[in-house]
RNA sequence: GCGCCUGUGGCUCAAUGGAUAGAGCAUCUGACUACGGAUCAGAAGGUUGGGGGUUCGAGUCCCUCCAGGCGCGCCA
């Protein structure tokens, strides 16, 4: 089914013969959309906006879906939806088991790179935004109908694990006993030992060697590392309710073959040359090359990249590539996305994006940081808000404080007020959901039914479909932009409208086709809060 | 030195080149024998970091300066 705002934005282009840029209204007197097409067509013919604005007006096909248009302020037009169509629209939701979601229409492979904790560590703070704003560019693409690939690009290759092991055998520890919070003491220890050691360090670059070799004990405790960080992040998966399985899973290491092949390819055609020892790619627009193998013969992590971008538009037949990862690595992807194009790794038709995002600080807006000054875990983050809050609203609230302003920006991590009920969080629009579900139930239990949306007289009833209407175009906007907060923002509008119309229009307590219009009107937002919260990654809980 | 990001009421944040820059928190004033008040209504609070420019129209685009953060060849 076309949208509404789509239906009313062809019908403009269709007699302006431009695109409409149909807004939703700045204010209630200026109707529900405006366009601005008579100031533009104005300003290219000379003709007064407001006259070319009449003259539109007088052959706009509307009549059907908006009240009569108006020309206003300095030629705007504005629409203002008939109620019976809002009413139409707002039941088609209802009915919809999408929620008025449409189905892309050319459905495209998405690769969603995310998460990625790396082996022997526990997760922290970076770890907890590219797992939340994964995992719903995840669940937002797959509502479209897109095939969305989650990629766990996980560190479990490199030189780290020289260390690791030869202290496993130093302490003669079984790794596979240990728990993810072990494994980091020993890494720690083992870091500290390799400052300290000059013997301890050779030992540790040999033991690399080892590894890449494929020896078979180094292997087997490499292998148990990995295992035991493995059951650590899923715990915490488990936790955070993400989609993330170990399917999903595509670290460091399985791309370790293809290293040497990717190299030898950029050397041969002539797109990497030696520069100081090294084989480096210089890149338009910066003098600091991208390094695809050092002066030693190490391939470093822009190898590594290049050789999954390989694997991903090749085996995976991706359209589109998303990298959900922090601020600082936008210069690293941008050398990387440049090197695969030319290398033609990446062809014109895949598209490539970093979605960078900004660091969590602590409530004092400052550099987030235990006493001991080390990186908080993700867990400790968790277990704060649970102090506040049952799990379900402890993490809605924390994935509502990640998503709902803009991904760039730093944000505070602020318990009290993450964990609020009242204003702009995820336990509000909780709480909406609980209460159209309360009324709902109690209609049930006393044997009221409904069907659809048939009375729209009051001012917060059209408020409430209105923004019904405007779901799917949300959720477009945010597949395509990768804007998780366009969505937040408004769910928010429409967790307020309801509130509001709770306030004003009594549902049980009215009869007849008015209540059970009202009770239609509650069960589609109960219905669209639902899909919304879920595309977040967030529960609507029936009760709180 | 070069590059990227950020700068909007006391605080936290919105705003696709369009009308009088919107919300929330905090503050103040109202509304409860309640379809759960975990709510709602209202008030007050702004030279959008400074200065130029483009445009019929700039928080938004361009230039410049300031402040803060981050990144820049052999770690990932």
């Amino acid at each position: 089914m076309l949208s509404l705002p789509s239906e009313l934005s062809a019908r403009v282009e269709a007699v302006a013969g431009i695109d409409a840029e149909l807004r939703p209204a700045t204010r209630p007197q200026f109707g529900h959309y405006q366009t601005n097409v008579a100031l533009r067509l104005a300003n290219s013919s000379g003709r007064p906006p407001r006259e070319v604005a009449a003259e539109l007006v007088g052959r706009i096909d509307l009549a059907d879906l908006c009240e009569p248009l108006e020309v206003a302020g300095p030629g705007f037009i504005n629409l203002r939806i008939r109620s019976d169509v809002l009413a139409r629209v707002a039941s088609e939701v209802l009915a919809d088991p999408r929620a008025g979601i449409s189905l892309a229409e050319t459905p495209a492979t998405v690769v969603v790179d995310y998460s990625s904790p790396n082996v022997a560590k526990q997760m922290h703070v970076g770890h907890l935004r590219s797992t939340i704003i994964g995992d719903c560019f995840t669940r937002v693409l797959r509502a479209q109908g897109h095939t969305a690939i989650p990629q766990n690009h996980i560190g479990d290759w490199g030189r780290q694990f020289g260390m690791l092991v030869e202290e496993i055998l130093d302490e003669q520890l079984d790794a596979s006993a240990l728990d993810l919070a072990g494994a980091e003491a020993l890494y720690q220890r083992a870091n500290a030992r390799l400052k300290s050691s000059e013997e301890f360090a050779d030992r540790a670059r040999e033991r690399v060697v080892k590894l890449q070799a494929g020896d078979a004990e180094t292997r087997r405790i490499w292998q148990q590392l990995i295992d035991v960080s493995l059951a650590g992040f899923n715990a915490t998966y488990a936790r955070m309710n993400v989609l993330l399985t170990d399917a999903d899973l595509a670290g460091e290491s399985i791309y370790n073959a293809d290293l040497p092949v990717v190299a030898a390819d950029l050397e041969d055609r002539g797109i990497a040359v030696v520069d100081d020892g090294a084989l480096v790619v210089f890149v338009e627009g910066s003098t600091t090359p991208a390094i695809i193998r050092n002066a030693a013969g190490g391939y470093g992590y822009t190898c590594t990249d290049l050789a999954a971008i390989r694997h991903r538009v090749g085996d995976l037949a991706a359209n589109r590539l998303v990298y959900v990862v922090g601020n600082p690595q936008e210069f690293h992807f941008a050398q990387v996305f440049a090197v695969a194009r030319r290398a033609g790794y990446l062809p014109d038709d895949v598209a490539a994006e970093f979605v960078g995002f900004g660091q969590v600080l602590g409530a004092d807006g400052k550099k987030f940081s235990t006493r001991e000054g080390t990186a908080v875990t993700l867990n400790s983050l968790l277990d704060e808000a649970e102090e506040h809050a049952a799990p379900a609203i402890a993490l809605a609230a924390i994935k509502y404080a990640d998503l709902s302003s803009g991904l760039q920006k730093d944000y505070s991590f602020d318990v009290e007020r993450m964990v609020a009920t009242t204003g702009d969080t995820g336990p509000y629009l909780q709480y909406a959901h609980a209460r159209a579900n309360q009324i709902l139930r109690k209609a049930e239990a006393e044997g009221i039914s409904y069907d659809t949306i048939t009375v729209l007289a009051e001012p917060a009833e059209q408020n409430v479909a209105l923004l019904l209407s405007r779901f799917g175009e949300v959720v477009d906007a945010v597949g395509a932009t990768l804007q998780p907060h366009r969505l937040c923002g408004y769910l928010y509008e429409l967790a307020s409208a309801l509130s509001v119309f709770y306030e004003q229009c009594p549902v049980l307590k009215s009869d007849g086709d008015v209540r059970a219009s009202r009770l239609a009107l509650c069960a589609a937002t109960r219905k669209v809060l639902a899909s919304g919260l879920d595309l977040l990654g967030i529960e609507a809980p029936e009760r709180m």
